[in-house]
DNA sequence: GCTGCTAGTTTGTGATCACATTGACACCGG
DNA sequence: CCGGTGTCAATGTGATCACAAACTAGCAGC
């Protein structure tokens, strides 16, 4: 159990400020699934994360609930849960489906943007290209949601960011698996672009930015591709990610 | 306890198809809320829910847990959750992000749409002018949901399906509300429009029917309007709607 | 050697209990 | 008459326990 990741990760509820162990436990497996230390395929049992964690059954329980509900996890006919696998379908809906919000949650962040959100994203346009220069994969994965969501969270925060998280949740294992199997070199972006149309206030350009941002992100896996990632799942029954 | 509404609401588990309690839990009540029955600034209880199923806190806890993740109930700082308010800020957020989503989910639809599907759809428009005609809110409420996600459903179930749902629990309540209250005589709606699209398979015809119908459904509320309906959720602490 | 059955273990589920916190309401002092 | 305070009920939270279903493994029989 060397993957004790994050900042809020003491001992179970060492911290206690006015958070519900349920709350801890929900973001904690979150957390994990969002940097892809959930490969997808892997079943989660109840116990398994209770001991884990050192807390009880019962608010695991309740935070896989509500990971299910929000499609990171699934569930099974036999009531287990597992990391659900990607197929082509799915992630060509998820691409469509994020073109379709992350449009729109950027054209409304527009209005809001000022100087210093933009030096901000900046920053962290410029932390996410040495990342991948240096082929940090993790550091990766932070800069590039904290990027996309510094820019969400500013226009719509109450409807529109938690269907978008719901998406990534769904995205981000394969995410993962993706650029670990096959390397953080091929990543482009278009964070440039997105950037400078927020600073023209350009609707049409930043729609487009963040469009082709999604759709060339990883939107040309080659057949080939697709069936080694698969071959990789197919074995996933336990053990997290390197 | 005399709205004991839905088919599959006989005695707490009587049916035992292989459904959990939780699940049942949850889907009672995520019918209720969709129906409306569940006023905006409604608290609801725990124990409450749980003695009004006539089964244990556990499992309703959860099911309230699912239904906080896919925000149709909210959790205040106290712990306690309701239904939510509407405000006019989110109440544009909703419609936005349906006219995005559910013109994709149209669009996506439209190729496998057959005769069957349609003459299916036909039938239920047709109920639906009916239940306006004759002033049946409820009936109004189940055939124009249907109706929606007859047609989505279609398309793509496992991605864009939870999150229009999702939508859907956060905008029915206020709806029923609004149509309780200001009447369903004056809801306008677009399915005509959208049968002919998809008859037709005229995509552009098909999104600009769907936006249409969302925005002109509930767009057009007047200030002393909303007024009214802020004075009604105002004093709803208890009680469901007749 | 392979299939089918059975015992033991694991896992999810739900009820119950104990505890902490919150909210309500009456009571007392000003 | 009003505001503060103490008490009690109500509520959410989480651990534990008992039970049922599912999975595993081992053994017998064909």
């Amino acid at each position: 159990m060397l993957d004790s990741v994050d900042s809020t990760a003491l001992h179970p509820r060492a911290d206690n400020g006015a958070i519900t162990v349920q709350e801890w436990v929900y973001r904690q497996l979150k957390e994990r699934i969002l940097t892809g230390q959930f490969v997808p395929g892997r079943s989660v049992t109840l116990r398994g994360i209770a001991t884990m964690l050192g807390v009880s059954p019962t608010p695991v329980r309740e935070a896989l609930r509500r990971l299910v509900s929000e499609r990171a996890l699934e569930v099974h006919g036999n009531r287990r849960v597992s990391v659900p696998k990607m197929t082509r379908r799915k992630f060509d809906d998820l691409c469509a489906v994020r073109v379709s919000l992350e449009t729109l949650a950027a054209e409304r962040a527009m209005p809001h943007v000022d100087a210093d959100h933009l030096e901000r994203l900046r920053r962290l346009d410029a932390e996410v290209d040495e990342a991948v220069d240096n082929g940090e994969i993790n550091r990766y994965l932070h800069r590039h949601r904290e990027f996309h969501f510094s820019i969400y969270e500013l226009g719509s925060a109450e409807v529109l960011m938690p269907l978008i998280e719901s998406v990534w949740l769904q995205f981000s294992p394969f995410l993962r698996l993706v650029v670990s199997h096959i390397g953080v070199d091929y990543i482009v972006d278009r964070h440039a672009d997105a950037l400078n149309a927020l600073e023209r206030q350009d609707h049409a350009a930043l729609r487009f930015a963040i469009e082709a941002d999604v759709r060339e992100g990883l939107g040309s896996l080659t057949e080939s591709e697709w069936r080694d990632l698969d071959a990789v799942t197919r074995q996933a029954g336990d053990a997290p990610a390197p």
